[in-house]
DNA sequence: GATCCGTGGAA
DNA sequence: TTTCCAAGGAT
């Protein structure tokens, strides 16, 4: 069956999985029925208004729900309009993203609101192919816009719905594949229900994360179960067929604790890569360094502090305190070295002393707080 | 197409 | 402790 499903869709016949027009219906009635009795008060399901949309779609990205709720209703509070977040000042929308993570979905978010306000009059476009072309908006952020705010037909095929269709008809694609998406897209372009494609493709976002979920999964009991091929033939946890990823590298830092009179030193992170925008210490990557004379090495890295001033610093290595964090594809491993200085001019950089009280007035990742608990320096994390 | 980009919860 | 993962997108 999958076999012949695969054929089928990957060589562009857009033939229904060997379903009767009866069954397609019966399997929307099936999946909106149990929705509209079922689904979850979600604060983003008060309306459909598409900034509100947008904003929760681009939280929810490799995000659970539980923590994107308190972050929405605070950044609506802050910016309630897409003209609002249009014209705010960068570092409040990432000091509003602050601990969500992935923090270029903010950028990107609010690059996105200048778009559509300077482009489209601050009125959204209604079509996937549009709202596509919108920054940080991918395939699934721009079918979920289209069906939800703008009842388009579009799929909106997230982890959810690679789960849930992979499993009710048994899929053997590998999902971690780019190339897989475009499967799924033509099987559930079948299904959708052409009446109500926002609510179809709520529904199976409720469905994954309820009854056919990856852990602990209950599809006895799921409104589709008569139409789960993988629960049918007791083969639910075989799919869906996702390919392991790599090891994460391990990479050694120095963290560089420097007090003046004035504060602690704090740069920005450069706007792009790791933790892009964001403000921390001073890292000096010691993965390269000669282990016998690192120590040296250090403070040539310190030097370009000290070239800023008539400063010379001396920093503390002995009985250094280590932190450990722990990203997606990285750990990384802080050796927190301390120095005393005096204040030297940072005009050039982008850096600046902040004193412990006023950390909390800047964006600060999850590293640097747990940096600052290390010290001593306040932080709950 | 492969890799990069955060965080917190759960087993 | 380790691993997986949760409403992906950019490069």
């Amino acid at each position: 069956m999958q076999d012949r499903l695969h054929e089928q869709l990957v060589g562009g016949e857009l033939m229904a999985p060997n379903w009767s027009k009866a069954k397609v219906t019966a399997f929307r009635r099936a999946l909106l029925g149990w929705y509209d009795q079922e689904k979850r008060d979600l604060p983003w399901r008060r309306d459909h208004d598409p900034y509100h949309i947008l904003l929760s779609e681009t939280m929810l990205q490799q995000t659970q729900v539980a923590t994107v709720i308190p972050y929405y209703e605070h950044f609506l509070q802050l910016f309630p309009t897409v003209q609002a977040l249009a014209q705010a000042p960068e570092d409040q929308v990432m000091k509003a993203w602050e601990g969500l993570g992935y923090y270029s979905r903010a950028r990107h978010l609010q690059q996105a609101a200048k778009q559509v306000v300077q482009d489209y009059g601050g009125q959204f476009p209604r079509t996937a192919a549009e709202l596509r072309q919108l920054s940080g908006i991918g395939p699934y952020t721009a079918g979920a816009i289209a069906s939800i705010a703008f009842n388009q037909p579009e799929p909106a095929i997230d982890g959810n719905a690679f789960r849930v269709f992979s499993r009710l008809f048994k899929i053997d694609a590998d999902i971690a594949k780019p190339q897989t998406r475009q499967l799924f897209d033509q099987l559930i372009r079948q299904l959708i229900d052409p009446k109500r494609p926002g609510d179809f493709n709520q529904a199976i976002m409720d469905l994954g994360s309820s009854y056919m979920r990856a852990k602990d999964p209950d599809p006895a009991h799921s409104p589709l179960a008569a139409f789960d091929q993988s629960y049918l033939s007791d083969t639910v946890m075989d799919y869906p067929v996702k390919s392991k990823k790599k090891p994460k590298k391990v990479v050694p830092y120095f963290a560089l604790v420097i007090h003046s009179p004035q504060g602690y030193l704090l740069v920005r992170r450069p706007r792009t890569g790791m933790l892009a925008d964001l403000w921390m210490f001073p890292l000096v990557d010691r993965s390269e360094l000669d282990a016998a004379l690192e120590v040296d090495q250090l403070v040539e890295a310190a030097d370009r502090f000290e070239a800023l001033a008539d400063v010379h610093l001396t920093f503390e290595v002995t009985g250094a305190k280590l932190v450990r964090h722990t990203f997606t594809h990285q750990q990384w491993q802080l050796t927190l070295v301390q120095a005393d200085s005096p204040a030297f001019d940072l005009a050039v950089l982008p850096a600046k002393w902040v004193k412990a009280a006023d950390f909390g007035r800047l964006a600060l990742p999850t590293v640097q707080k747990k940096l600052l608990k290390a010290l001593g320096l306040g932080g709950t994390k």
